[in-house]
DNA sequence: GAAGGCGCG
């Protein structure tokens, strides 16, 4: 797969006001400083120190020519006028919080610092986090050819499925969901002088989670040995420089003439040439906006530049994501149509002009009914900021903003924290498997709602993850923790072993651990129906994945890829023999053709070996049923019975456990079907509430399978249809 | 009757 990110902090447009203000104990978060917006920033250090990278890293150099010019690039960034005032206050205090703007060195040369300070003496590393593994990885190549090493030594990296360190290793940077996991076996890091957990102001689930286990690791660090130095953390919020940005205001209030301000924007948009980068919530309105704009740029006179519109999402295809950054040709203007994936995830090179209808797609969570949403909700100041920051990183930009000044005024200052947000079931999982047993008085930097907290021990007590005291129950509980999986599914996996079908079960949470693999676009809908129909069962969407993944697998045979699929994809990506590249391209052919997206079933694919390797390590042994598929059906109602809904006599479903009214969503195979009973695994509201992935039960194996759950409700009744 | 913001393990 090409990595689609540069870093964010690769782009080196600081305004040089490199101050990194050191801070006492606790008290993350105490300020915000930056450049304020809209105003010119000077030419600076900085800056020039990125036209000198480019200029050097082109050129063919000798090795210490090139390491000659890494270091002088290194000396010109803003912190590195403040190193030993940093060590110093890093030796001085337990947790320090360093403030500084992107570009000015916090991620690439603090760890650097440390290591010089002696911190990875001894056999110690640093831990170095980041919310997403491409940042981990540029990361770590960076600081490895800074410091002359090669990638994997003594600076490394670790990502789910790739460990690229070794026993030489001192800073390890890696995704903070891994650094949970490795909690997880080691409580108390004891292989880590420090930890820096870095884009902390991004307030992941993974960051919060770690904050309080950290804190809770000083202090039995402290309590084991008072000689040496406990665990630091750094808490970094990204300045967003710039430069020369202006803010346009508009009056536009509801969604609807946001999107007729935007579609005018583009179009009308009379400034010099340079690419528009609009943000809208979701794939629906991204596709409706590049049919208008192409509807529209049809009719336009041949004065005005042509347009090349370019959407971009997470759902869309890795080819068609490639697409952003090929430059458009001479005379037409690149516009691109992107969701929040733009606003950190990937940048985009060349944006002139940001618009911003002020709107974002955010999860949020009822933990009284257990559904969770997608919301279009405005976003935070922030965030507003993140977005205009998108724009003018080359060159001066600017940034139109769908909204008054009054109303930037009037939003929140950052977006809720992640862990207020979403379904806690697995925090709560780990949480009790570091040991912490009073969930509800951990030490959060935010709570969650009490009910969230509570709702989530019922839900596991439900599984049989607790026991009656509420600790984590063994073995079942201190099994489903070690999987890689939402509770459910890894309660799934082990039921699966004793009911004998876990091949397939396998095969199941894999696929349900990725997003969808069914690329559907809307003006191919049709067509894409017609190639799903291949792999359908008509029990459900379970097993229609299961076929998919199959088919998949036998594909990847048939290309020779000998050992499976996953193997294949591996190999090739590592090689570049022919044979291998045909291998791939055949693959890749095949998804094509069946409107499927490649990179979720290699994800899959990647899981389900992952996986495995669990399953096996336990002891446990992986059958399969065959094409018993009644047994496996069992399985599933056996695993997912606290996602079962009955039809009612008016045809609308009833979940079972909360008593909501539910809609079959239209993405499943069981859409337009009338089953009588079902499982289903996700619960989603968007118009209304629909559940997702869903497989035909008999509502009589529910009392039978889960008698604990449904022993007291009536459910031998049959469904009058 | 008609639809999937972004990540991480």
């Amino acid at each position: 797969m090409p990595s689609m990110a540069p870093l964010s902090s690769g782009n080196k447009n600081g305004d040089g006001n490199g101050n990194v203000p050191g801070r006492g104990n606790g008290v993350p978060f105490g300020g915000h400083w930056g450049p304020p917006e809209s105003t010119s920033a000077t030419p600076s250090a900085a800056n020039e120190a990125v036209g000198k990278r480019k200029a050097t890293t082109l050129l063919p150099q000798t090795r210490v020519t090139k390491r000659q010019a890494l270091l002088n690039q290194r000396r010109a960034l803003p912190i590195a006028s403040v190193e030993s005032e940093l060590v110093n206050h890093v030796k001085k205090n337990e947790t320090l919080v360093v403030i500084g703007e992107t570009g000015s060195g916090k991620t690439t040369q603090l760890p650097q610092f440390l290591h010089s300070a002696g911190f990875c003496k001894g056999g110690m590393m640093v831990a170095i986090t980041q919310p997403r593994r491409v940042a981990a990885i540029t990361v770590a190549t960076r600081v490895a050819e800074e410091m002359g090493v090669e990638v994997g030594q003594e600076v490394g990296y670790s990502i789910r499925f790739e460990d690229c360190t070794s026993p030489s290793t001192q800073l390890k940077y890696m995704t903070d969901g891994m650094l949970l996991r490795e909690a997880l076996l080691d409580p108390l890091l004891s292989r880590y002088s420090l930890v820096v957990i870095d884009e902390a102001h991004e307030r992941t689930i993974h960051t919060d989670v770690l904050f309080g286990l950290l804190k809770g690791v000083q202090k039995r660090r402290q309590a084991a040995s008072t000689a040496t130095k406990s665990s630091k953390k750094k808490a970094a919020t990204t300045g967003v420089a710039l430069k020369d940005l202006q803010n346009l205001l508009t009056t536009s209030k509801t969604p609807l003439e946001k999107k007729n301000s935007a579609l005018k924007l583009v179009i009308h948009l009379e400034e010099i040439p340079g690419d528009i980068l609009l943000f809208l919530t979701g794939q629906e309105e991204i596709e409706s906006m590049e049919r208008l704009l192409k509807e529209r740029a049809s009719h336009l006179s041949p004065k005005v530049p042509k347009l090349l519109v370019v959407p971009i999402y997470a759902a869309l295809p890795s080819e068609q994501q490639m697409r952003v950054f090929q430059p458009a040709p001479d005379g037409t203007r690149k516009v691109i149509l992107a969701t929040n994936i733009a606003e950190t995830s990937l940048t985009i090179p060349g944006i002139r002009y940001v618009i911003d209808p002020g709107l974002v797609k955010a999860r949020a969570y009822n933990p009284r009914t257990g559904v969770e949403s997608l919301e279009v909700v405005p976003v935070s100041k922030a965030q507003a900021r993140q977005r205009s920051g998108r724009a003018g990183r080359e060159r001066p930009g600017k940034c139109f903003r769908l909204y008054t000044e009054d109303l930037y005024r009037k939003l929140e200052d950052s977006t809720v924290p992640e862990i207020k947000r979403c379904n806690l079931a697995n925090v709560v999982l780990q949480l009790k498997a570091f040991g912490i047993d009073d969930v509800l008085g951990f030490d959060f930097m935010d709570k969650p709602s009490r009910i969230a907290i509570v709702k989530s021990l019922e839900h596991l007590y439900s599984l049989g993850a607790l026991t009656d005291e509420g600790k984590l129950s063994d073995p079942i509980g201190t099994r489903m923790a070690r999987f890689p999986l939402e509770p459910m599914y890894a309660k799934a996996m082990l039921i699966s072993c004793e009911m004998g079908c876990s091949e397939e079960m396998l095969a199941t949470v894999s696929m349900m651990s990725v997003d969808s693999v069914f690329y559907a676009p809307r003006d191919k809908l049709q067509e894409a129906n017609n190639a799903r129909n291949r792999f359908i069962s008509a029990d459900g969407d379970h097993i229609t994945l299961i076929n998919v993944l199959r088919h998949y697998i036998q594909e990847a045979e048939e290309a020779g890829a000998g050992a499976g699929a996953g193997e294949a994809e591996d190999t090739s990506s590592n090689s570049n023999s022919n044979e291998n590249k045909k291998v791939f391209k055949r693959i890749r052919s095949w998804c094509t053709a069946n409107f499927i997206n490649a990179r979720s079933l290699k994800r899959a694919v990647d899981i389900q070996k992952q996986i495995r390797g669990y399953v096996e390590g336990m002891g446990l042994t992986i059958i399969s049923c065959g094409d018993d598929m009644l047994s496996f059906r069992r399985c599933l109602a056996a695993s997912f019975f606290l996602n079962a809904a009955r039809r009612q006599l008016d045809g609308t479903y009833r979940a079972l456990a909360s008593g909501q009214s539910v809609a079959i969503h239209p993405s499943s195979v069981l859409f337009g079907q009338k089953p009588d009973c079902v499982v289903f695994n996700e619960l989603v509201r968007t118009n209304r509430s629909y559940i997702r992935n869903i497989t035909r039960v008999d509502s009589l194996w529910l009392p039978e399978l889960a008698p604990h759950y449904y022993a007291a409700q009536a459910l031998n009744t049959p469904c009058q249809s």
